[in-house]
DNA sequence: CGCCAGTTTGACCAAGATCAACGCAAGTGG
DNA sequence: CCACTTGCGTTGATCTTGGTCAAACTGGCG
């Protein structure tokens, strides 16, 4: 999986960067894109776009939290993937939106018209390449989650959430939880009831401390050994 | 969503169409894939590729069908996809196969080495785009399964398997069902043994007719309305 | 300080898993 | 051709996990 490395940029360009070389006129593809993107900034819990919507454009987080859900008519909600710095997200061209996304906190979203980059698509394989990865990086994400959602205890879940969140963080130790816990529980495809439950009992077991906005992980191999199995 | 024609052909373009009217140069598209590409024959429930194995290549179901699968190491299976005439699977471009893929009945491949793939791509936006098409299919079919599989009762998965099935069918009103009932299990995370019961439920209240490998949906309305809500 | 949203914990319940038995049709070998 | 096996499919009885409902707790914030 790419990591984040470890010191951090703001700029746009964050998330674009491939762990392989850069190949040739890679720059000129970010600043291509760039240059067709808006910078939008977002309020802790405001729509960015709307299940149903028409779909004209693709973001890029570039700072902040973003989850993409879906709800029900009778009401439940899941909640597809949650989009850090770097991840892109509403890349699919359907006529409406299948999802929507909310700021998870305060974000800020590079936005992209759909049009315009077909366009530079067509005209640059390096930014059709850029594109396509972030597209296959996606859709590994949603199979390995399915894979998840599929076969796995509450216990396991919850343990390869913190893993999966660690993965991403600066600090390896300590995971940031910027969503709640019924975020975390739609995601999971669990109540919040039952994360809160499993969390206090990894916490019992000495290996996670828990704080509602922060967890530490203490016994990473423990989690590792809970979570894969 | 896409639907098959009703009358098939056995070329490996089958699947290639889109509703809209073929863009310029998707001929030619097609016949330098295809020229690129190895047919290939799948008896039933062997390998084509297996978990771990790097990845040269992807695939295009020409004929019969196949299930993509992961296996944990305690023994509980997951399938992530079953994949029929047209569709594509293997696009994933990871070191390592994440998934394994075998024929649930005989069936007929076309395999695509990926370095070849690739020229293509940067050579023909054509092709770029076909490619991408697909990728965006696959994680949109990803995303929908990932909301069934994370908030829905063992009813809602049955009723939406077998309208899924029945969206690709060519008679509305048959499903086939190729692959066993432990198949279709892992694809909903359930067992088999509920599997079982809610057909039978389903059977019991008239709403579909059942064999081992086919069903008869009686009342597509009531399917949906289970599906759906 | 008191409020409020979010978190945590407990008691109870139900959906679905597990375990076990039986049915049934397609091989297989004598 | 018929016993026997084998692999699925189906059904029933019981158990477990996680959901539901309810109440208490906590930390920010006006």
């Amino acid at each position: 999986m790419y990591r984040q490395p470890a010191h951090r940029s703001q700029s746009a360009h964050e998330g674009w960067r491939t762990p392989d070389v850069a190949r040739s006129g890679e720059l000129e593809a970010l600043i291509a894109l760039e240059q067709i993107g808006t910078r939008l900034r977002f309020s802790r819990n405001q729509e960015i776009y709307a299940q149903g919507e028409s779909g004209g454009f693709w973001c890029q987080v570039v700072a902040g939290a973003v989850r993409i859900t879906k709800l029900r008519s009778d009401g439940r909600r899941h909640i597809a993937e949650f989009c850090f710095t770097g991840d892109a997200f509403g890349l699919d061209r359907a006529a409406e939106r299948e999802f929507s996304a909310e700021a998870v906190v305060d974000a800020v979203v590079m936005r992209y018209p759909r049009a315009a980059t077909e366009r530079l698509i067509d005209n640059n394989p390096v930014v059709a390449r850029l594109l396509r990865d972030m597209t296959l990086k996606s859709l590994a994400a949603a199979q390995s989650r399915l894979a998840l959602l599929g076969r796995t205890t509450a216990g396991e879940r919850v343990a390869s959430f913190l893993l999966e969140l660690s993965e991403r963080s600066d600090d390896r130790k300590r995971v940031e939880l910027p969503m709640c816990r019924c975020d975390i529980a739609d995601y999971l495809g669990l109540t919040a009831e039952t994360v809160c439950r499993e969390l206090s009992d990894l916490k019992r077991r000495k290996v996670i401390e828990v704080s509602p906005h922060s967890v530490r992980l203490l016994e990473r191999f423990t989690l590792e050994a809970i979570g894969d199995e």
